[in-house]
DNA sequence: AGCCTCCATTGACAAATATCACTCGTCATT
DNA sequence: AATGACGAGTGATATTTGTCAATGGAGGCT
């Protein structure tokens, strides 16, 4: 039977979490059996807040926007869905709700894994359930450097803070294409959209970054790093 | 050999982490000959963030306050540590760092349980990885909910919150002396002591809450809740 | 008792940030 | 080519919140 999948088989994708390195053939046969592939166009949908938390998702290709739906439309983004890291909210191991939404920004293909499954390799796999370990605490980590940024930093901190992580941990590279607009920059920020476009001006009048629309480039990194750092 | 440690045994410890229940009797008794016990008075700390993440810390009686120290000693308190609870920051489990600081409030006495044991614990017995995992999911789903909070809600929405956190989670009655002083209530929800002091006054004259002081009643629950949800 | 320190409280003011109203491009659709 | 929707950008203004300075009370120590 052909196999008309985009990813031809876990054991030997490119994009795979790094855990899974912890498994045997076997599993990662089973794995393999039972995963669904599928492919969003910018905007739609791939995981929904307090939806049943019924699978962990993989991008195999694209980019995806983690976010937090609060009341009254306010939105607060957590970062960027990107292939090789597992897409799961900590509500998965709680109440099997997500705790988080997840929509496509730029074409993404994605393979769902069960929470089954997922489970299953927890019970069977000590090194498999060190690596969740180890992933859910790195996410921890992050969440919590987000709580003192948003508490401790004023609004250039916070928006250098994700300039740096755009560069960093999205594109590697200085010069980019930023996926978001401003507005939802602000929802990563917690800023306004405004205040976005003037701190933007601010750190490019300052010789920080250069900034034409959507793309930025960053000339002056150290700077830019002691923004973010100072607050 | 005598035992002359206050708490006589893991196994029949009423204030034990609940995860210790999927452990083995001989696991049990591997804890058991393996932790430390110690005493901490008021303001004396019991975790430092950023030092080597050693031990486990339980506490059996008392209540801890756990603070992020953010630069110029400014922190942020992220909840009151409590029996019953594994006190292990995030880091522990990356690089081997306490991510937050934890010190005693009141007389504080404590299990220390190191790091060493609960690894191998975590590798040998997956009931007991899986409970871990789902404590570390769940102390990240309030951490979460914490950033929605400061980014969402303003200052009485912010202040609500915690009042109903002390009154839910710490003291399990509507009235209650609180240990922490206006400043570290602002330390808990981002906010300066003056406003801590501010708005206080607000909800007590709006009839929601009566304070004096450290003693607080909650009279309108809620009117109060509603405060907190609508931020 | 007197002193000292810490904390709570208050009022006036300043700083940070949001909101509103509007203009201007760009791009897709008719 | 005209229309409309959406996002970027800008200036004026309002709101929220922090900072500063000062006062007063409670408790510990000499």
């Amino acid at each position: 039977m052909a196999d008309d999948r985009l990813v031809n088989s876990c054991e030997n994708c490119i994009v795979a979490w790094k855990n899974f390195k912890n498994l045997s053939k076997n599993e990662i046969k089973l794995l393999n059996e039972n995963r669904y592939e599928a492919t969003f166009k910018p905007g739609e949908i791939i995981m929904k807040q307090g939806s049943p938390a019924s699978n962990a998702v993989f991008l195999s290709s694209g980019m995806g926007k983690i976010y937090i739906e609060g009341s009254d439309d306010k939105n607060f983004i957590l970062g960027i869905a990107l292939p090789s890291q597992i897409i799961i909210g900590p509500g998965a191991h709680i109440h099997a709700r997500n705790s988080y939404s997840v929509s496509a920004l730029t074409i993404v293909r994605t393979c769902f894994i069960s929470m089954e499954i997922i489970n299953q390799l927890i019970r069977q796999n000590a090194e498999f359930a060190s690596g969740m370990i180890e992933d859910l605490s790195l996410r921890s980590l992050e969440v919590h450097n987000k709580l003192v940024s948003l508490a401790h930093k004023r609004m250039p901190g916070r928006l250098a803070e994700a300039i740096l992580y755009f560069s960093e941990q999205v594109y590697n590279t200085d010069i980019f294409d930023i996926v978001l607009s401003r507005q939802e920059l602000g929802e990563m920020t917690n800023m306004a959209k405004e205040s976005v476009v003037r701190i933007l001006k601010e750190l490019e009048l300052s010789g920080v970054i250069k900034s034409d629309n959507s793309k930025i480039k960053i000339i002056d990194k150290e700077k830019l790093r002691l923004i973010s750092e100072r607050g």
